[in-house]
DNA sequence: CTCTTTATATCGACTGTCGATATAATAAGA
DNA sequence: TCTTATTATATCGACAGTCGATATAAAGAG
């Protein structure tokens, strides 16, 4: 545990993924939903792109981190993918907060001023 | 002040040019040298390659936020481009210091385990 | 006199985000 | 009823930045 560290180059794909994962773990539906979620909790703070929100979707199902399921809609009501945390993706998100608790760890002591 | 924050999406760079701007703080010198000394400062955890390196200090230079300038290779010596943070560039660092720490304080809420 | 180290630089491949656009169903309003 | 706004998923080309490889060259070591 606590070995791996996020390296900068992959901050940003790490970063989203992680606030994605962890916004699945609270509960978190289906994509549009997700986006308004993160956007309303971090007031504004954090805003998802569509076209960037779907490709990471897509590609934490095909990893096999979520599992998404269309909503049954014969009782009306728009077409849905919901989203939901798997197993092993419970088990990389716990990872991910450690890795980047790990990365300012080290990272903040390189950039800090110097007293 | 600390009104914008670094969005993921700049991550990457930002925490690459921050790396290399507050080691120049810390008064590194040239290009290669800076290098080593950010991998051994982070005890290995922190690498740059050199096809990274070069065009974020060419950046940097472009932006005004650093200077270069030849070591006088008249005595001997290899070539040398040594790099000194600017006016400007202390400026920047204080501020992207500022949003990376607004960037945590409020990122770190929107990841962490719910309790 | 060859090999390694120091040193800067660039290149093509690749990944991921951005903003725009497409599609479509439902709800609201005129 | 017609039209517009909202909800919702999806993809596209452009762009930025990193990666690993390669080029170049001077200095020091063997």
């Amino acid at each position: 545990m606590a070995e791996r560290i996020v390296e900068p180059q992959e901050l940003s794909r790490s970063a989203n993924e992680l606030l994605v994962m962890a916004a699945l773990d609270r509960g978190a539906g289906h994509g549009y939903q997700l986006a308004l979620d993160v956007e309303e909790r971090s007031g504004g703070a954090f805003r998802f792109n569509h076209g960037t929100l779907y490709p990471i979707l897509h590609r934490l199902e095909e990893r096999g981190l979520v599992a998404g399921s269309w909503s049954d809609n014969s009782s009306g009501g728009r077409r849905r993918k919901s989203y939901a945390l798997t197993e092993e993706g419970e088990k990389h998100l716990v990872a991910e907060r450690e890795a980047w608790r790990e990365f300012f760890r080290r990272f903040w002591p390189m950039v800090e001023e110097e007293r």
